[in-house]
DNA sequence: CAATTTCTGTACTCTTTCGCATAGAATAGG
DNA sequence: CCTATTCTATGCGAAAGAGTACAGAAATTG
């Protein structure tokens, strides 16, 4: 079998020799992503992506290959976006209780947000889909799950370290409590369950990890 | 307009008049279910739907209605199946660990279970799908996450009364924090993430709840 | 300027899928 | 036994959707 040429995805070389593109590929994967955030795989169109985008079918076969490696890169789109967002949150130097309520509150709203609805968490809405069968999107949603427990414990690892938590505190027990709500938030965000009964599931949390 | 008569849903009258069904509504149903529990409301075909059933399209139809009302009941008959199985164990007079343990671990493999990989919990899926736009899905949806969180809630607070839990504690922050671990349990389920990695997470909340 | 390479856009094919029309089968009532 | 009623089954029709062929456009290289 005969190679297929792979289109390398926006790899931005000295000069391509051709027509060059009328279109950034990461304008066109935000677009993509935001129609595929909404929908969900299944449900969402090549049409409507063509439409978000303004590309025709062949200039997204073409830049990104079919409709399930389209996803998938629309999907790591949303991860990089959302790493840009929380990182600095994260490593903001905060009392930990400001700190989590305002990553909380952030990812909230990040869930709420959508023009034609609140949209949730992606990687949620990607672990519910039924392209969730296949390999690649599996280690694609298993690594971002991993990442936030991680990104949490260490979070709360160096709280006690500082002081800001009982030396009995057990950091990956309270990052997987915060994951969960952070799961929970985005479920119910999707079922139009409105902010302000949201918020006090964020101070729920909130009183769990730090004490009232 | 006339009114369109709708099909009546298993209402086994005294004797209908022309030919029987030669099948049971609750059973094609649950075979229903099973699909849409699965795939999802986009990814699911009627004929996927057909096939698990036996029965034809315009059986399908002429019993249940379109694609949409079908899913509804299917999921309604998920509701149904769900409360049979986790009515008795919060009615059980077993210590609050026990029986909280128990009913997680319930919870935790309905999500593992199905035929081709784990399937997570209908509710997520459903309010992760696309079909969460329609109010009446939202409606059910709502209900099934406000009734997790009522069935919890009474737990607790029966709890505290009979002195298992501390006069401080929230029954209302309680549940919510044990249902943001079904939905977290959910997510990773269908994530293909294992269960030997989940059952700590049960363990974990258990500790939250119930102290260690 | 000519040749080559790469992208864009129209339009096409093929498949899937929803929904329904219609004919035949099975049962109750008279 | 005959008719009315309801269910089943084959199959049609219309639409949507994924992927691609091909011609034209726009750039680079020589």
């Amino acid at each position: 079998m005969v190679q297929k040429s792979v289109p390398d995805v926006a790899k931005a070389g000295p000069r391509r020799r051709g027509r060059p593109r009328a279109f950034e590929p990461e304008t066109a994967l935000t677009q993509a992503m935001d129609v595929f955030w909404r929908h969900g795989f299944a449900a969402a169109s090549l049409d409507d992506v063509s439409a978000a985008t303004g590309l025709n079918r062949p200039s997204l076969y073409g830049a990104f290959g079919d409709k399930r490696a389209l996803y998938l890169q629309a999907y790591g789109q949303y991860r990089k976006r959302v790493n840009e967002i929380f990182q600095p949150m994260f490593a903001a130097r905060e009392p930990l209780r400001v700190k989590l309520r305002r990553i909380l509150v952030a990812a909230l709203d990040l869930y709420l947000s959508g023009e034609d609805g609140p949209r949730g968490c992606f990687t949620v809405l990607s672990a519910a889909s039924d392209a969730i069968a296949e390999p690649g999107l599996q280690a694609l949603v298993g690594e971002a799950i991993a990442g936030t427990d991680r990104a949490f414990g260490l979070l709360f690892a160096d709280a006690r370290e500082a002081g800001e938590l009982p030396e009995s505190a057990d950091p990956r027990r309270l990052a997987r409590i915060v994951a969960a709500t952070l799961h929970t938030l985005s479920i119910r965000a999707r079922a139009r369950i409105p902010r302000a009964e949201l918020l006090p599931i964020v101070d729920d949390v909130v009183i769990t990890v730090c004490g009232a």
